[in-house]
DNA sequence: ATACATATAATGTAAAAACATTAAATACAC
DNA sequence: GTGTATTTAATGTTTTTACATTATATGTAT
């Protein structure tokens, strides 16, 4: 039996055990989409989330706590990720002027061109849940910023 | 700005794409306190989830393709978390009669027992999501699955 | 029976993540 | 100003994951 199937059929304890299993089960489904949408352009999808957020930024640079606060995973691998953008020159890290702890990092036109053509490719999340309404969408949404408190 | 705020604020091309990312938000959240939890045990998440699934087989083992079929994380280093559960003697593992090219992984008695000891300690998400009412959770619940198709 | 395809798990290797520590700059109390 | 704490990022090391390949067993068509 599937956890597909385990998440209909099992006897959870109570309703917020079984909504534990149901997100973290849709959220892999989701990052295994997106990552292998990512494949073709030899970016992970930490490494891809990055380069959104210095995306996000632009033309200012964003520092390694940004990228850190912002990032999905937070376990802070985000100084190696920068490099490995960097080796792809995807993005610049130099020094910040006003502090010298922190570094800027920017994305480069690369980066930007490539996030251009990433973007084309990316999954149609709305097409891929055709079976709710936009209603529903919103009603989920609503329910899990309640959720988070 | 933090990425919870950032949920709240950005504005997203629909409600399906802002769905994806609270869903992934919500789940790593999950996921960190969740392994927090395990952490005083020795345990990753993917150890923890084999161990259980080999509990709810028991007394009958499991193969590795099982474990693949069930495990939230789909990678598959299956062999390998068996692996180091063997080691440290959480598992049995030997040579299925029927079928000489799967084996038979079976939790053991040392296993059981530390499961047993980490479900006391386990994050009540009842109490956690006390902002949700249980019709709530259950309406999260029925949207999910709906989504999924 | 033989040949070919498929299923199952293990392994080799490279990449990335986890976790702890370090180094340098800044903030702050006195 | 001096000493101490804090912030910021990088680095060292170990563990885990990702990806491809391999080895063996089974299934299937002829």
């Amino acid at each position: 039996m599937k956890l597909e199937d385990e998440i209909i059929q099992k006897k959870f304890g109570n309703e917020y055990e079984k909504l534990v299993v149901n997100i973290l089960y849709t959220g892999n489904w989701m990052n295994l989409v997106n990552s292998s949408n990512l494949k073709p352009y030899g970016l992970t999808l930490p490494q891809y989330n990055v380069l959104r957020i210095l995306r996000g930024q632009h033309p200012n640079p964003a520092t390694v706590n940004l990228l850190i606060e912002r990032m999905l995973d937070k376990s802070s691998n985000a100084s190696r990720i920068v490099d490995r953008l960097l080796i792809k020159e995807l993005l610049t890290r130099r020094a910040c002027k006003k502090d010298r702890r922190s570094v800027d990092v920017s994305i480069t036109e690369k980066g930007l061109k490539l996030l251009k053509k990433i973007d084309a490719t990316q999954p149609k999340w709305k097409e891929i849940f055709n079976t709710l309404s936009e209603a529903e969408a919103k009603n989920l949404n609503i329910l899990l910023d309640k959720l988070r408190g």
